[in-house]
DNA sequence: CGAGATTTTGAGAGCCTTCAAAGGCGGTGG
DNA sequence: CCACCGCCTTTGAAGGCTCTCAAAATCTCG
């Protein structure tokens, strides 16, 4: 993203003391918890998620290895999301304060983390405008399209074809739609030769349709950081 | 909110010093426009939205004095969503420059911002899970809910009474719903004596029936400030 | 190999949309 | 001051997208 000064790379590790490992499918923050800590993922992917009082879950977010997990827990006393695990992962706890401690040391790390927070928040948008907007078949396209390409950034190798690692059900809490649903509109993309599928594997094989059918946009491209301070 | 130190103000004054205004219905910032400045809100209520290409309008936030607009100029070249007056405005444009500067020179606005964004992100996720998992009615009770509590932030005389701002059209598109059916909502709302109206005007005549079936939670309510850092 | 989770498929129902048109309201010009 | 016009609200009817319910098929893992 933009190169880091030794001072910032030391600071940003200190937040990485510790460590703390989860199984898949395991929770690390519930639902009005109340909140302490945040972390940093390191490895595997997770999601977060709210339950609402008809008993339908929604999920808001998936997360990879290098994203901040828990930053509510800066404002607000119990946790407003819960955050699980999609598969193993390795997590790094750390306080409230070092978060205040890097903000005044760092102050570029301060204008990173406010990067970071608005592709979040464009990625949210998305999702918004996607729900309130578009039909079931281009919300799961738009579903496929996000997770390759969060997955591909870590792992380069990863070309059209890629391993989902969601069930169906847990793609409906995505799009709000139901797992039942979800299966026909994969069923209907599969049909129409936008991707193929076998086991949990997704392959790509015309992603330009799929693109369009997904009304997708890439938040983490065409971004413009010229702006940032100075180092210290 | 917090207390701030005269110099923390001073700075937050520097990025007022211009002043523009806005009629009613006039555009801020048209997306895929090439980003420029960034704005305080200072005077009137706004909205950002995106048209997908199917026609559609997504109607994203609202906006209220205080809040800064045009955030996502920091990231990207071309603006991601519309900004639009939906009453007379004052806005106060700054450059990246300004927001980079004040980063560096007061880490504690510079965590104050962050704040301002976990709870913008809360409101957003509280959103998409009413647009993903929750019938229209309670939708149409949410934005109502939401628009007075945020307009009651600067004006306490509200109290359960208020004038909503909104066309029925304005309110499915921040719904993801028809007009059409906006209407019928709120007719049920009515005849289900959670609120009355006449003209413009909204009252709640039962607030808590209403919060229950709207899911709503004020975001801007219990914050835990104690972690800032300490004022230079 | 068996149990539970996940995927798949079918049929019917319901929520919300689309299409259409009438009624209100405020503003503008004569 | 009144007529007219555009925008907004309201109402009805029909249709479609997605859900619910149900059950069979397949997969995963102990």
């Amino acid at each position: 993203m933009a190169a880091l000064t030794p001072s910032e790379h030391s600071a940003l590790e200190r937040l990485e003391e510790r460590e703390r490992s989860l199984r898949r499918g395991g929770t690390l923050v519930r639902e009005n918890d109340p909140t302490g800590e945040m972390f940093v993922l390191c490895k595997g992917t997770m999601m977060t998620s709210v339950l609402l009082d008809n008993g339908s879950r929604q999920i808001l977010r998936f997360l990879f290895p290098g994203d901040m997990l828990a930053v509510s827990s800066l404002v607000y006393r119990k946790a407003p999301e819960t955050i699980t695990a999609l598969t193993d992962c390795v997590v790094c706890p750390f306080e409230r304060s070092a978060m205040s401690k890097v903000l005044s040391d760092h102050p570029r790390i301060a204008a990173l983390i406010m990067v970071y927070n608005q592709i979040e928040r464009a990625a949210l948008t998305d999702r918004l405008a996607a729900l309130g907007r578009t039909p079931a078949k281009a919300r799961v396209a738009a579903i496929l399209m996000e997770m390759r390409n969060r997955l591909r950034m870590m792992d380069k190798a990863i070309g059209t074809s890629f391993v989902l690692g969601l069930t169906q059900e847990e793609i409906g809490d995505a799009t709000g739609l139901t797992a039942v649903h979800v299966n026909r509109m994969l069923r209907q993309l599969e049909e129409e030769k936008l991707i193929a599928r076998e086991g949990g594997r997704i392959a790509f094989t015309n992603e330009q349709a799929l693109s369009r059918a997904a009304n997708y946009v890439d938040r983490y491209a065409n971004l413009d950081l010229g702006w940032l301070p100075e180092s210290r």
